[in-house]
DNA sequence: CCTAAAACCGATCGTCAATCGGCTTTTGTA
DNA sequence: TACAAAAGCCGATTGACGATCGGTTTTAGG
């Protein structure tokens, strides 16, 4: 999934946990980068149809909002790069996840610890 | 960094380990899809640039290998996801890698798990 | 120096994001 | 119900970039 530079900024837009029309996102972007309503509706209209934006009309407008929040696009994206470079996704990223690792503060790496941790008790508890 | 089907294919085939000339290459890749010899050194020339091939003449031609090691080169991609979609990278990546988790077998987490173990060991090794 | 082999250059094609003008559809209202 | 504004949708264009390959230049080795 390789998103252009517009795409991104209003993913993150929407990350925020807001709801809006094409409008109030031209509002908010036209100050930093110009460009017209127009260009923002179809880059809506692509991240809608990439799964990325969910939208629902209200009155005159679609009221866009993510369809999958961060954490979950992340995932995927980082799934993706097991897909494309690894026959054996699984332990293929674990290694390279560790090798990225190399880059995080002690804390981080703690913190990691402690969601791995986590998810093992969740795991074992709806295995029983 | 976004690379095209056969930047990805060809990236595979040297991550075997192997060093290899563009006719070499050519000779694997084209029985599999065809094409010509100066597609493939085209794109050999693509990831030399793009810093992902090494290569060193020897008599008349380059002889290519990896520039790193997949497990590197994932690495890399995971920190530019980190780069591209979050303000805090560290942490967010690490979030998502949780919920990346979820895919995981529990052997599979218990590997993640011992590596990084590993990596603090050799951490606190190092800070010694 | 000459020649074959390899590298390099440049053009073309296909895909896709960004951009935007203009046409169509929808909706709220008079 | 008819109409005007608002919003959506379509199509064309531009700019990147990978894939492809023909043709020219460079180079290594005899």
């Amino acid at each position: 999934m390789q998103l252009g530079e517009l795409e991104k900024q209003v993913l993150q837009y929407f990350w925020k946990g807001r709801t809006a029309d094409a409008k109030s996102v031209y509002a908010h972007f036209e100050k930093q980068r110009g460009g017209t309503l127009n260009t923002i509706q179809s880059t809506l209209d692509r991240l809608f149809k990439k799964g990325l934006l969910s939208r629902e009309k209200q009155g005159h407008a679609f009221q866009y909002s993510a369809a999958m929040d961060r954490q979950a696009f992340i995932a995927k994206l980082i799934e993706e790069i097991g897909e494309d470079y690894s026959a054996d996704p699984g332990s293929t990223l674990i290694a390279a996840f560790s090798t990225f690792s190399e880059k995080l503060s002690d804390d981080q790496v703690s913190a990691l610890e402690k969601l791995i941790e986590a998810r093992r008790a969740a795991d074992s508890k709806s295995s029983c």
